[in-house]
DNA sequence: CTGCTCATACGATAACCCTCGTACTACGAC
DNA sequence: GTCGTAGTACGAGGGTTATCGTATGAGCAG
């Protein structure tokens, strides 16, 4: 799989598109992360980011809450920070979530109109397939009792 | 990925064809593959088997021709046959393709009914993201004349 | 400044995946 | 029976992934 390698290329920060009225602006977001742009977006690597159980729950947790950007730490996840961080990470350098930093907290938040316009109906369907199917046999978080 | 392990014994699918006791024998296709019931087939899985390019090749070839199953043979892929089978394999374990044998041949068709019952729209939104990205950049087999 | 929290980086480990070549089996034709 | 064709099994290689623990840096509250 040609999946994207870890880059250590940085661009400059670029995030101060935010005017801030507030008194306290000592620093903001000095940390840029660098995303594909929507024509690097390649579904391999979509699917690919969509095939493990952890980034699924992820990226539904996401879509539940598409209006307002989520910190990495509101997830519940079986998996300890690093891994989150990983996982995290492979959704972002593929294409699927925005990262932004917040002060401390980073807000992620679904990349839907590029998604939705490369491949339309295919986030729809990823997720309406996945709601279906934690009905059906549950997702390993709160649907553990089906017997 | 955490999805469906690879079991040291699970190729007894040879061995287990019990045509001895009263099979009708309609066909000498007495090697029977195992196949996930549709109740067994794992979103997760699904898309992992697309995430290849390969494989997603082997899915567009398929739906290109879905009212007549294709051999394996009849693919022209930059891989050797071993690949081939692994590539068939798991497209088959993880409820794509349906595969029969049919004497020395066997014969591949995409489990249609099955993912579009337990996936509405999945397999439709991959096949058409798949050729718009084809025609955006190509995929390596017939659009590499793009200038 | 010191401490605290959020998240990253860095190894490290174990498992997995893609690819291959070679040897083998199953089926049909001669 | 012998041969050829279609596909598999096995085992290996090289690379990637998922997971973790621990150490580190960035920002905020005292």
């Amino acid at each position: 799989m040609g999946a994207p390698k870890h880059s250590p290329a940085f661009d400059e920060a670029r995030a101060d598109d935010e005017a801030d009225e507030g008194a306290v602006m000592t620093t903001r977001t000095s940390r840029a992360l660098d995303h594909p742009a929507r024509e690097e977006i390649r579904l391999e690597g979509v699917l690919h980011a969509f095939s493990d159980p952890m980034r699924l729950l992820i990226v539904r947790a996401l879509a539940a809450e598409a209006e307002a950007a989520q910190s990495c730490s509101v997830f519940d996840l079986p998996v300890s920070k690093s891994t989150l961080t990983h996982h995290f990470r492979v959704l972002r350098e593929n294409g699927v979530i925005n990262q932004i930093y917040r002060g401390t907290a980073k807000m992620n938040s679904l990349r839907r109109d590029d998604l939705d316009a490369l491949f339309p109906g295919l986030l729809d369907s990823v997720l309406t397939a996945y709601a279906s199917q934690s009905a059906r046999i549950g997702d390993g978080r709160d649907q553990a009792a089906e017997g």
